[in-house]
RNA sequence: GUGGUUGUAGCUCAGUUGGUUAGAGCGCAAGAUUGUGGAUCUUGAGGUCGCGGGUUCAAGACCCGUCUUCCACCCCA
């Protein structure tokens, strides 16, 4: 049996393991310094949960799990004939795996309701599951670290959750860009060109501009079926880059001007803080998920080749689906696989990672092994992260050993230093070495 | 989901128009050095050539299928 792993899915090393620890740990010390508290919900949900949630093309994404038992007996047998695959999907497997953490966590808020205070913040780390098409920066298994409040439509949260990414990029030492829009902008534009009715083709069409160019936009929304009079008007709005601008633009459209205050307001809170990071207006941004309604962001990586590295938006009624009316969210998204992989490639990340343990005890023989473990346990209760190899093995050997775990500091214990008390204590690094008491060495590492 | 691409030792990769026993570097193990890692030298271990079929006297190489990798779409973190 040759081993191998699920496409789009992969192992962590220790080392990789530090790291994703230091990016998981800076994230949820910020999250938890602005208010949110921590949740969790089951990898597995109903599938009646997460469908018609993401669109038709999200619904291709998801990863359906087989009933148990005889998933056969209760098959559409219409569907099985047909070969059907898509309406027969619903009868065998009624749970799939969690495609976001947004849609899950509206669940909860629903099923929740009397045990939460509103407004509901919370933040969420855990894996999530799409069947794409692996590609760099795109697995079928990642993590996603989700903050959302829920129960306030105060424009301040979208001002806190752009404050939160500027923070924990930072904190990371990763340059990136902050791009905020508003659906309603982005409705507006499609009111005033008159093309509402095709909105959604408008939509997919300008958040390309970056990458294929005004000319390329032009093209898609011509084959999209745009009439040549809004694409025009498109390609004249879209050369406005201020909200001023903007403003004028969209006098027309009530939508449009409601979604130009709403972001005047957001960045008049974050104008009352100096963000280390770019925050800027991008009429361009759209985002797919269809749940948003108000303010979306993005972020961007700088110096690397990578799509977004983090989104998010308000959605008004997420919860109604589940049956709870009138209750506004906002949210956002870091995607943590794409963000180490920038960071693995800038290298971003502190150097002092790449060791684990301080100190590494070397004994001679049995004797002074048992010794050391004595050593050993005095070290440890000291708050040093130590170890002790596990025989008296040949000293080069030990040696190799603590060279190759990168330990900074070896202790040799011989029958010498047993008996005196005098350990000698060897800085790996500069080869330097010396006699010390056990205490002492602890001072010193300390 | 569509089109393309990749796979040979633990890792990175050679391998000629199909032709003897599939190689290198790094890494690993042992030794040179019996109380000292990194450098050097010596020796050694390690391969179902992704997997399954097919063509051929003969396949790592050619053909088909499949899995995987990466890329462009689609979409997205």
């Amino acid at each position: 049996m040759k081993p191998s792993l699920p496409k789009g899915t992969r192992d962590f090393t220790p080392a990789q393991m530090r790291k994703r620890n230091y990016l998981f740990d800076t994230i949820r010390e910020v999250f938890t310094r602005y208010g949110y508290q921590p949740i969790e919900t089951p990898a597995l949900e109903s599938l009646s949960t997460l469908t018609g949630k993401y669109g038709e093309e999200g619904d291709k994404l998801l990863f359906k799990v087989l009933n148990n038992g005889d998933f056969l007996g209760g098959a559409d047998e219409q569907a099985l004939a047909a070969r059907d695959s898509a309406k027969l999907a619903s009868s065998i497997a009624k749970r799939g795996l969690r495609y976001d953490l947004t849609v899950p966590f509206a669940r909860f808020v629903v099923m929740n309701q009397q045990d939460l205070n509103f407004p509901f913040k919370r933040y969420q780390i855990q894996p999530v599951w799409r069947a794409d098409r692996p590609q760099k920066g795109r697995y079928q298994e990642f993590y996603q670290c989700d903050v959302d409040v829920v129960g306030s439509d105060s424009l301040m949260y979208e001002a806190e959750l752009a404050s939160i990414y500027d923070e924990v990029f930072a904190k990371l030492g990763l340059k990136v860009r902050i791009l905020l829009n508003n659906r309603k902008i982005l409705a507006g534009m499609a009111e005033v060109a008159g093309i509402a009715d095709r909105f959604m083709d408008m939509t997919i069409a300008i958040d390309k501009l970056d990458k294929v160019g005004m000319d390329g936009v032009k093209k898609e929304l011509a084959e999209r079926g745009v009439p040549e009079d809004g694409i025009n008007r498109i390609e004249t709005l879209l050369a406005n880059q201020s909200l001023e601008a903007w403003k004028g633009e969209l006098a027309g459209s009530e939508t449009g001007l409601k979604g130009i205050a709403e972001l005047e307001t957001v960045f008049g809170y974050l104008a009352q803080n100096e963000p280390a990071n770019e925050v800027v207006f991008d009429p361009t941004l759209a985002r797919g998920l269809s749940y948003y309604t108000g303010c979306i962001f993005e972020v961007r990586a700088l110096g690397a080749q990578m799509g977004s590295i983090g989104g998010g938006g308000r959605y008004d009624d997420l919860t109604g689906i589940f049956g709870l009316a009138n209750v506004s969210g906002v949210g956002v998204s870091f995607g943590a696989e794409r963000i180490y992989d920038v960071m693995e490639e800038l290298e971003l990340f502190p150097a002092s990672l790449s060791q684990d343990l301080a100190l590494l005890f070397v004994a001679f023989d049995e004797e002074t092994h048992r010794y050391a473990f004595r050593c050993l346990a005095q070290a440890r209760a000291a708050g040093i992260t130590a170890d002790l190899y596990p025989e008296p093995a040949k000293l080069k050997k030990q040696m190799k050993y603590a060279n190759d775990r990168r330990v900074p500091y070896v202790v040799l214990i011989g029958s010498e230093e047993m008996a005196n008390g005098l350990l000698t204590l060897k800085n790996m690094e500069s080869g330097e070495q010396g006699r010390h008491t056990l205490e002492e060495i602890i001072e010193k590492l300390h």
